[in-house]
DNA sequence: GACTTTATGACCTTTGTTGACCTTTAACTT
DNA sequence: AAGTTAAAGGTCAACAAAGGTCATAAAGTC
């Protein structure tokens, strides 16, 4: 019954448990190859199971010796991210609305207070506005992306 | 797995280590030797890994008695790092500069590694391409931004 | 039967590697 | 001293080795 997408999935699952590193490496071709099929059914794989929702994040790199790294995110206890980032998809968000997030943010610890003073200062509209058609939704697009990369479980604070 | 280029940029740094003169010199047709490849391999691991933005400066000579001469550049702490940096960001920065760029400040420890993960994470081009005309000129805007507040008196790492 | 999910293959982009050919410079000849 | 030669390093185009994308076919689901 099982197909091979999740047959797949359960595997690097079972393999990333297992990593101490948070994270786990490996070749699309060697995968492809173990499971007997297209190299592309790995990126079908790793498109609808892997993703930032679902608690991972893919990185990649082309060329000779390239490889695909699959890092796990630790999941906030009450999921709170988890909501945040809901609310921040095709959301627009103002620097005042951003600033109060922030600050609450550092507030319970999320972010040290150089971390504050850096994702405010770049969420500014002194430096987005201008540069940008929709300044509040480049905005909601890099807080959610933010949060999302602060659960990484590979950079251990 | 690792490829070649990666070896030789790892030995070539792990000599720069010992070396107590901040550079080192070497021949060619030695390190092609020694790693069993192509002369030009070299020139290709230089110019893709010893570039300014990660803070290394290649001089050479040719002819008999020819070198290389790697130099590992040290920020210096007064005063010039903040026109230095502006120089090397210039008007525009790709995704792959910026990364070069973060990295090297990680090194230096003036960012944590949680700091430069964040800083990647905004500046991808996953993130602004598509949605800023000019994603380049963008992005060297906020790294100049981010650099003059990382350097405020008022917060220490 | 219509819709959604899964799977494949053709084609593309990025990164790494090599070899043929070129330029520069020290050392050697005369 | 001038010219020649040999010993460096430089460039660039072609090829190899990865991963990415997208249209489309096949398989499930209801």
């Amino acid at each position: 019954m099982s197909n091979l997408a999740d047959r797949i999935e359960e595997y690097l699952k079972s393999v990333l448990e297992q990593a101490d590193e948070g994270y786990i490496m490996l070749q699309r071709g060697f995968l492809a190859n173990t499971f007997s099929c297209a190299p592309s059914q790995i990126n079908y794989v790793l498109t609808t199971r892997f993703t930032a929702e679902r608690g991972y994040l893919v990185e990649s790199r082309r060329g000779g010796g390239g490889y695909l790294r699959i890092i796990r995110l630790g999941l906030d206890p009450e999921g709170k991210f988890q909501r945040l980032m809901a609310e921040l998809i095709g959301e627009e968000l103002s620097q005042e609305r951003a600033n109060n997030l922030i600050d609450r943010l550092e507030e319970e610890e999320i972010f040290t207070k150089r971390e504050a003073v850096l994702i405010k200062s770049i969420l500014a509209d002194r430096i987005l506005t201008d540069w940008v058609p929709s300044a509040e939704m480049l905005r909601a697009r890099m807080m959610k992306e933010i949060l999302v990369n602060m659960c990484r479980d590979d950079i251990i604070i």
